[in-house]
DNA sequence: TTGACATACATCATAGTTATAGGTATTATC
DNA sequence: GATAATACCTATAACTATGATGTATGTCAA
């Protein structure tokens, strides 16, 4: 199951999961409670979105993950690696790109 | 093969041609390209892409077309219909909202 | 103490979208 | 008369997100 670069038409969740890592470390559930919150009910990936991606983004060692007992709960943690850190870059520019592609025909004047 | 509303993470095939087609009436290759040239080749849908779609968007009545006869060539022109109108309308403000939301968790400052 | 709800993880089937590749036909250009 | 550009079209493959479903544990109120 090989995964192309993101068109970022799609893609937004290995986004925005990449930048919230890059904060600080994160469980999945949390992840997909902060993506609700932080854009305001905006956007929301469930959890068949994101746990999916947060397993592809391991295997590709742009997180780690680490189990830890925490308030009597058990949890995957995940953090950011340096090749996280750079795909993540990547990743923002391409989505500027985009949207700033998407503003020149919205915006633009002429026919 | 119905279609629901976009989450808009996909999507934005539909809001150009739409948004184009609010100009002046285009016909298919036409739109192709200028999709290219207006986003200064950040985005380019092909073919395959585009034509589907004008022909989806007719069935729903969103833009009505004309088969013409200009300057030797026998094109297609598409122009938006009042329900195309709406409907750009409605998906210009949910790429909005949706790319808001997106800023808001990229930018957010605390954690 | 039990039933409901929230937390936390996980996977699968399906639906929907875009990309790729191919196909036809006409007109311009060299 | 060959090649490239214009102009249309379709089918298939690849990918993503959703929704359903499943497990297990912890919390809290009745």
């Amino acid at each position: 199951m090989k995964k192309t670069n993101p068109s970022f038409l799609n893609g937004v969740p290995e986004l925005l999961v990449l930048r919230l890592l890059s904060r600080r470390e994160m469980y999945g559930y949390q992840i997909v409670d902060e993506i609700r919150t932080q854009t305001r009910e905006t956007l929301s990936f469930g959890e068949g979105c994101v746990y999916p991606y947060l397993h592809y983004l391991e295997a590709q060692k742009q997180v780690s993950s680490q189990r830890r007992e925490v308030d009597g709960r058990n949890r995957n943690y995940y953090k950011l690696t340096t090749r996280g850190g750079k795909r993540l870059e990547e990743l923002t520019s391409e989505w500027k790109r985009v949207t700033a592609g998407v503003a020149l025909l919205m915006e633009g004047q002429h026919a």
